[in-house]
DNA sequence: AAAATCAGCAACCGCAGTGAA
DNA sequence: TTTCACTGCGGTTGCTGATTT
């Protein structure tokens, strides 16, 4: 048996909302609220409306100090980081940029930004040598950079759940498997070490890690909605079968970066908090093959337009390190 | 000028989480 | 503890106006 309807489909009218439905919901709202009942509330109103279509009218269209037209830049940017940061969790993006819905955030994203942010770095790549060295050059600040963050935000937002694919994105600065060695011996974390000397960590072993080794990235810190461990050698392996290569050893030699095809083909995942399959493919595009023919849709072409604001150092991870073509993102200015 | 295609966006759908009974 | 109504969210759909052919 099927769920029951919130509300009976043939009485109720559907479609783009008259000026007359609007001002009658605005006028009532304003005088009464809610009333914490969204279901009852066209009824009282006088609407033939679903009680989930008003609060949609209301909350993205006729509340107060909704603000609609152009995004800025810093707009863009907040939307660009943390989309890379936390995925398609709109309602989050939009608690970070004040009367801004997560619907037209969403549709901003989805029809302009994604292809502003492609077409823009695609000229921007036209004029770039083809090698790591920025990175290089800025290896030592970005890890003084890492060192200051960990000091002051130890405690960051542990209220996200991170997915899985967000790692791609997040990652990495893996520690060595030494480093977590000493790491471990000098903080008393108990490391299950392999016979090919990879150390497997819980989740929240990493978690303990990253408060107090610079090296980890923060990002994993709030992997706790996660139940399968992970395990650090010379690559990343997160459950979802991306693979990537860490890190501070190879800096200078990415390249078998890769990600698990059955994993990005996969339709099983959670849905509401996958990174878009379509930047997947990018990534995948770009880092498996450096040949590739195709090169318009890379994440290198996204990555380097997004600067960290300030506004939300507090509440995601700044640091995002992606193989040789990669940025840290907000750290490394263009 | 008409038809086809594209882009933007409002609205809908259905799932998951929450809390009250 | 279970059930269920309700809310919130993200993905998707489909309408409309603009642009291209």
């Amino acid at each position: 048996m099927g769920r029951a309807p919130c509300c009976d489909k043939a009485n109720v009218k559907r479609g783009p909302w008259s000026p007359e439905e609007d001002s009658k919901l605005k006028a009532y709202i304003e005088q009464h609220g809610t009333g914490g009942n969204w279901i009852t509330l066209p009824q009282k109103v006088g609407l033939k409306r679903c009680g989930k279509s008003c609060r949609l009218r209301w909350l993205n269209y006729l509340r107060p100090n909704i603000k609609h037209g152009e995004f800025t830049d810093e707009e863009d940017n907040i939307i660009c980081t943390l989309y890379m940061s936390i995925g398609s969790r709109w309602s989050i993006i939009a608690a970070q940029l004040p009367g801004r819905t997560d619907n037209d955030i969403k549709n901003y994203w989805n029809t302009r930004l994604k292809k502003k942010l492609l077409l823009c770095n695609k000229q921007r790549k036209d004029h770039r040598p083809r090698t790591g060295s920025y990175i290089n050059h800025n290896k030592l600040e970005v890890m003084k950079e890492h060192e200051n963050f960990f000091a002051t935000h130890q405690t960051i937002n542990n209220a996200y759940s991170w997915p899985s694919q967000q790692i791609l994105f997040s990652t990495l600065i893996a520690p060595q498997n030494h480093d977590l060695a000493e790491s471990s011996s000098a903080n008393s974390h108990n490391f299950q070490y392999s016979s090919t000397d990879e150390v497997y960590i819980s989740q929240d072993q990493l978690c303990q890690i990253s408060s107090t080794n610079q090296l980890a990235s923060m990002n994993l810190v709030n992997g706790n909605t996660c139940n399968s461990s992970v395990m650090i050698s010379n690559g990343y392996y997160p459950s979802n079968g991306v693979v990537i290569n860490n890190g501070l050893q190879e800096y200078n030699n990415y390249n078998s970066v890769g990600l698990d095809h059955d994993a990005l083909n996969s339709t099983s995942t959670t849905h509401s908090q996958q990174v878009d399959k379509s930047v997947l493919e990018m990534v995948n595009s770009s880092t498996i093959s450096t040949t590739s023919q195709d090169q318009s849709t890379s994440w290198e072409e996204l990555s380097p337009l997004v600067n960290y604001p300030p506004s939300v150092f507090e509440t995601v991870s700044p640091y995002y390190v992606f193989e040789e073509q990669s940025l840290y993102m907000g750290l490394l200015k263009q």
